[in-house]
DNA sequence: TTCTATACATAGAAACCTTATGTGTCAACG
DNA sequence: CGTTGACACATAAGGTTTCTATGTATAGAA
């Protein structure tokens, strides 16, 4: 079921990917990069030297507000938490993400090349 | 149906688009930036300064090879056809994107996140 | 004659990911 | 008791790819 090697990132995906792993409530970087992994089949791969770069510029656009607190296991580690405007910003990439395979089907599902515009 | 205004491409995915739109049958670059624009309902736009250089780097990697002809309306242009090579590479690009989205999905329709391994 | 579409091309800039490296803690294994 | 691996953070260097801007040139339409 889940892949031989996870996947290499698509750039422009990492985002939505940390957005949305942050609405089900704060977690800290190396728990984000874990559940992606996880909830993604094995097939999704976040690399430290993304994901805490990553996180840092989600922060810096007010998507995202910052913690330290300690881990279950009683370790220091920065948690993250959506903001209202990043669950906004959540909302907006799924769509645009969503219509964006929508189009992407429809060229690798075409049956031919469309040369003109059409009535 | 159609979007307001074309989204911006994802990096890593105009490969295949060029790629699946020239299975058809040669086009010249221009040609295959029109009919990725329209099979995509206008929703993919490929830039002139991203599609030339593309277009050379998968002639480079011998994906595609290039002739110079006439069009329709007698003007000179560069023609691309798919290699082998290139179809086979096709193939491989078709199916890392359609595992890729496979796997986003994942995420992205998960309920909540998975902190550990299961069973 | 000026604008739009066709058709190519390149330089510069920006964005973002990978790889490599570094720090430090802690538990487990031998 | 030493080493390995997971945890947890962070940054620098490098590479790839896209966008923006610009340039050339032809041709039809307004």
């Amino acid at each position: 079921m889940s892949a031989s090697s996870p996947n290499r990132l698509l750039r422009g995906t990492l985002d939505v990917l940390l957005l949305k792993t942050l609405s089900w409530g704060p977690l800290h970087g190396y728990a984000v990069s874990r559940s992606i992994r996880l909830t993604s089949g094995d097939d999704l791969k976040v690399d430290e030297g993304a994901l805490y770069p990553a996180l840092r510029r989600l922060e810096g656009k007010g998507y995202l507000a910052s913690y330290w607190a300690l881990t279950d296991q009683q370790r220091e580690a920065r948690f993250y938490e959506l903001t209202p405007e990043g669950r906004r910003q959540l909302d907006l990439e799924v769509t645009e993400w969503n219509r964006y395979v929508a189009a992407m089907a429809r060229v690798l599902g075409a049956d031919g090349p469309r040369l003109a515009e059409e009535s």
